[in-house]
RNA sequence: CCAGAGGGAGCCGGACGGUUAGGCAACGGUCUGUAAAACCGUUUAAAGUAGGUUCAACUCCUAUCCUCUGGA
């Protein structure tokens, strides 16, 4: 049985796409995307979706940008799609930047995703302080309360998920394992030294205003608002000032100015860098700490060409 | 040339005659249904220049340089 699975991970901007296609032209593959963004229909320069030709893409423009979706949603439909592939004697590559998406679908221990959302609770812990929840959490599991890090304990969604998950009962906590544990895994890390990715990321969002960026939140907001769950994402949120002071100008029956919109427009785009910069840090730190993957630095002479001798010793041995 | 406003950390910037401003950036981290999310930690750094008043000056005074705005 064809069980091999690919997985290029890494930060944005580091040319993930650009690989996986060669190496799926190569050894015979299909990429699966795993990128919490490029699911959502119609926000396409926003994410940076590229479509490769003659190479299949799977799980991206899955789902419009009004509708909720999570890393359970993600862990179902990916092993689903995974698994597909490898009936049809394809190699699967699962590319992405979201660390989390992607450890849903290569790490067996995740066992609380069966519990679904609990939109009662979820609703009134929404009107609660966090100091409420805190009360809460460590009445409900004392132990579990104590072993919160500094950083968990201040995070009122976490804590309300933690919350739901005592809530409900334990007879729900099915384990992925059996699922996930047969893959024949090769999982690779593409890397950049910080700043090396910060001008790429920067150089990339002059691009993409260039390529009609501002078109495309047009044209998404006809249809959906800004407060939908794809509009949430942060190359989106950071443009939201532009077309908010274009708003008001028209409101108060005025023509918007030119010069104070190129003003606002500029201070967006900065924002929006920023926001890719911290991504990049994030996700750097997500494979970093947590993958167990085998690192390459882009940034250096000829890092693809080990790659390529890797995969073929994995692809090709028994 | 005249008048007005202002000069502070990599950037923005509130207050104040004495005590950590704050925000952004940068750097490090957390992660089990929002993950391009949410959250935490770190930064031993400043006051255009020269004087003066004062126990004490970023703050008050004088000179000087620079920037911006308006007017010739």
């Amino acid at each position: 049985m064809f069980n091999k699975l690919l997985v290029i991970s890494g930060p944005t901007a580091t040319g993930k796409t650009d690989l996986a296609v060669k190496l799926a032209q190569k050894y015979n593959g299909e990429l699966v995307s795993g990128d919490s963004c490029q699911i959502y229909k119609g926000m396409d320069i926003g994410t940076g979706k590229d479509q490769p030709s003659g190479t299949p893409i799977h799980l991206i423009d899955i789902i419009t940008p009004d509708q909720k979706f999570s890393v359970a949603d993600f862990q179902k439909i990916g092993l689903e799609t995974i698994k597909e592939i490898q009936s049809r004697g394809k190699l699967p590559i699962l590319v992405g930047c979201s660390g989390f998406y992607i450890d849903s679908l290569i790490n067996p221990n995740y066992n609380t995703f069966s519990i679904k959302p609990n939109k009662i609770l979820r609703f009134i812990f929404k009107y609660l302080s966090l100091g409420t929840l805190q009360k809460i959490y460590k009445f409900l599991d004392k132990d579990g309360f104590f072993k919160l890090n500094h950083s968990d304990i201040n995070n009122h969604y976490r804590l309300t998920r933690k919350i739901e998950i005592k809530f409900s009962s334990l007879k729900n906590i099915e384990n992925c394992k059996l699922k996930i544990e047969n893959f024949d895994l090769l999982h690779l890390s593409l890397t950049a030294p910080l700043d090396f990715l910060y001008q790429r990321i920067d150089a990339r969002v002059n691009k993409r205003m260039k390529i009609g960026f501002l078109d495309e939140i047009e044209k998404l907001l006809k249809k959906y608002k800004w407060t939908d769950p794809g509009m949430q994402i942060a190359a989106y949120q950071c443009l939201k000032p532009y077309f908010d002071n274009n708003k008001v100008s028209l409101f108060k029956g005025k023509v918007p100015s030119k010069v104070e919109g190129q003003r606002v427009l500029s201070s967006c785009l900065q924002s929006w860098s920023y926001a890719e910069h911290s991504d990049a840090r994030r996700q750097t730190c997500w494979f970093k700490t947590k993958s167990g993957a085998i690192f390459f630095d882009i940034s250096k002479d000829n890092f693809d060409k080990s790659i390529f001798r890797l995969v073929d010793k994995w692809y090709n041995k028994s």
